[in-house]
DNA sequence: CAGTGGTCTAGACCACGGG
DNA sequence: CCGTGGTCTAGACCACTGA
């Protein structure tokens, strides 16, 4: 195996590559295992200390997981141990409840000028909008504005939503195969709307987080963007700075 | 070198915590190289490339600093690519400026029930309070009010921040030998009270980010706690979920 | 018990930086 | 050219899981 590329790329990182490949691939389906190290430096000959590197790496990105004795296994949402993988709001009491999610409207559209930019499609381009509310102990906490790219999430609608009673992105990943890999988010201050100070049983004017969300699948594709407004009266969104 | 602890810490453990001992001794200084890994290897009588797993955790960890052909580093929040590790804060328009940090304020007093709770020490302790405005391209973005054990930080005075035209962390590390490792961020949505809005000039309840903070030096010692009031009308607070 | 990931070693060679 | 970290290998053994 010798290297001779001009742009060097270590064989780890092609095997790497190659995982990942398989996984985009739906090869081996979330939550179950994939082969063995043995196997696959055997399927790639290559030492099992590369695979292992390889492996390393992707479950540093969470791509994977592994589990000693076992084996190693596709990252799946539907796992409640990365339920709060992307939602960092944290009660102030420190009760670790989940929130509730209730659907308020779902409906077509088509990619206005932000939208388009922000999921990389057409202008115009069909869209779905979905609106939800989370509530901590029955109190409502965040109003989300989710803008889905049509093509991907065909067949959504709010029966859909209101059968599922797990997280959105299990849901995204069971029901149409898009496995979230990471998000940016981007948070500012903001008052709150009429319209949504309703929602959120607050006064018109008072603070909210706005957190833009845009998320990615593989090769770094945009598939969702969302906004939503947090009520940080008895919550307040948590980050471990390394 | 057999195991025979009760609970299980495999070698390269015991080498890393051997390693962040040295550190926090003050063997190596921040920024300077540590010894090679073969004269690590010699040293803690391992191999080569236990050492090397020891490193890169503390690697992952931003503890120390891998440069290939050169050496292994010592972290240092001197060093300009560190500059904006805690500092989430980003322009609109993708100006990537330095922020100019105004000292206004510094005073000794002693610890409330909130600091000391924040800082780990006792109710009464002596405390350093330091308030401070940073300026993005010479307009008012953020106000920090910032809270420091009186024992760690003595000597330190208006004078002191003056005359230092670094990152407030970089001279915690050069003038008091504090290495900040890393922190933890809560943030909430306020309305802008009358000096905060009078210092940012905004009108009083203009929505502002409240990002409180507490650094940890090493063993996981607060040794910081700090409010932030953000305004967010040009810039968002960035965040990377993975 | 067998099979998995996890650790540790020793040695060879490569890429990079700087004298 | 040397010394550094970076890669790759092969093999041995350990810790954990589940049948």
């Amino acid at each position: 195996m010798t290297q001779e590329s001009p742009t060097f790329s270590p064989l780890y990182r092609q095997i790497k590559t190659l995982i990942l490949q398989a996984l985009e691939a739906g090869e081996w389906r979330p939550g179950q295992a994939i082969p063995s190290e043995q196997e696959l430096a055997a399927r790639f000959s290559v030492s099992q200390g590369t695979v292992r590197k390889a492996i390393d790496e992707m479950a540093a990105e969470n791509l994977l997981i592994r589990k000693q004795g076992k084996g190693t296994f596709v990252a799946s949402h539907n796992d409640p141990r990365s339920f709060f993988r992307f939602l960092r709001l944290v009660p102030m009491d420190g009760d670790i409840s989940h929130p509730q999610s209730i659907p308020l409207d779902c409906w077509k559209a088509k990619a206005g000028q932000e939208a388009s930019r922000m999921l990389g499609i057409e202008l115009g381009a069909p869209i779905i909008i979905l609106r939800r509310l989370l509530r901590f102990a029955m109190k409502p906490v965040v109003i989300d504005e989710i803008y889905l790219p049509g093509e991907i999430f065909q067949g959504l609608s709010m029966e859909t939503l209101q059968d599922w009673n797990g997280s959105l992105y299990s849901l995204f990943e069971t029901r149409f195969g898009l496995r979230m890999i990471r998000a940016q988010e981007r948070i500012r201050a903001v008052g709150a709307d009429r319209s949504t100070a309703e929602a959120l049983k607050v006064a018109e004017g008072t603070p909210l987080l706005s957190v833009e969300r845009v998320t990615y699948t593989y090769g770094d594709k945009p598939v969702e963007w969302r906004r939503g407004l947090y009520l940080t009266a008895e919550h307040f969104y948590l980050n471990e700075l390394n």
